[in-house]
DNA sequence: CATAGATCCTGTATGC
DNA sequence: TGCATACAGGATCTAT
């Protein structure tokens, strides 16, 4: 095992996918809480999660950066008034398990469905994620999203993503690179794995003040985290162990593809230098010394 | 308001 | 062997 599994936007939308072919048109039936951190942004608790979603059908899954939901739709309403809405946070995973398959250790909360098929499970190691029952609200572009995903931007993968509007947030933001990359109202679904493979690919240090970047610079760093979240996507979602699998059960393998991420002291893809590593926001970063060249340092920072 | 830092959580790896 | 500690990190809350 390298290190800890997190599903960032790529891993997401396997899950969404999944889901969309799994639950899309049943009827929820029953809900089992199993561990009550779970649905601690639950209002109002189990109760009020259980009257949410039982009776409701799911007509489709939806997804923005790292959240995911499932509208309901209460039967003879044309409209999904409130959702189901899920956050894996680091070792989240929702898993479609036959009825009566023996239970995950880190099973957290059971849906079951009126038809009696397979449901629906959500198991966390570390309880960072949860799920609850939402309001949709408008999303100022005609559709509508849960209330919490509102102030979140749009993805990468968004088909309205806006590259010039979101360019210039980054430049006028009054703060290192890659935090502004990590910054979900900025554009959602970059985490910290996909944020340093970015960085490599576009030879640029995730200190460097975003404002002391070009707007073509920026461009080309965007477009490097769309591909490298595309290919990851493609390839069923990244992996680090047995923790992290998709909605079928099933791991993906997209870490032997990563350049920077999870490799100090392996050489450099391009160069061969040695990949560095140092603790940034309670996490870390890993980077090229030689490709990625360093800020002088708080020169950039002007008094 | 914008930004930085602390916090939550538990299994795994490592050190003494 | 057993115990303690470090580490993984997204989103939220608090502080500045």
């Amino acid at each position: 095992m390298r290190t800890t599994p997190v599903p960032e936007l790529p891993e997401v939308e396997v899950v969404r996918a999944g889901l969309q072919r799994w639950v899309a048109g049943r009827e929820v039936a029953s809900v089992e809480v199993r561990h009550p951190r779970a649905i601690r942004r639950q209002e109002g608790g189990t109760p009020q999660l259980v009257a949410g979603v039982k009776g409701r059908v799911v007509p489709c899954v939806s997804r923005r950066g790292k959240y995911l939901w499932l509208p309901l739709l209460v039967p003879g309403h044309p409209v999904p008034e409130a959702a189901l809405i899920a956050h894996l946070g680091m070792s989240g995973q929702l898993l479609i398990e036959p009825t009566g398959a023996p239970d995950e250790r880190h099973l957290r909360v059971r849906f079951g469905f009126a038809d009696g098929g397979r449901e629906l499970r959500f198991v966390d190691q570390r309880t960072f994620g949860g799920l609850w029952v939402t309001d949709l609200v408008p999303d100022g572009a005609g559709g509508r999203v849960p209330r919490e995903v509102a102030h979140i931007a749009r993805d990468l993968l968004d088909p309205r993503w806006d590259e010039t509007s979101v360019v210039r947030t980054v430049r006028r933001r009054d703060s290192e690179i890659k935090r502004v990359l990590l910054d979900q109202t900025v554009a959602s679904g970059i985490g910290n794995i996909y944020a340093d493979e970015a960085l490599w690919r576009a030879r640029i240090h995730g200190r460097r003040p975003a404002r002391s970047l070009t707007a073509a610079q920026i461009r080309e760093l965007l477009g490097h985290a769309r591909d490298v979240m595309e290919q990851a996507l493609a390839e069923g979602g990244t992996s680090f162990d047995s923790l992290y699998v998709n909605v079928n059960g099933q791991s993906g393998y997209f870490d032997r593809r990563l350049s920077a991420y999870g490799r100090e002291g392996e050489p450099c893809g391009r160069c061969s230098t040695p990949i560095r590593r140092e603790a940034f926001m309670n996490r870390s970063s890993f980077w090229c010394p030689s490709c990625q060249r360093a800020p002088r340092g708080r020169a950039a920072v002007r008094r």
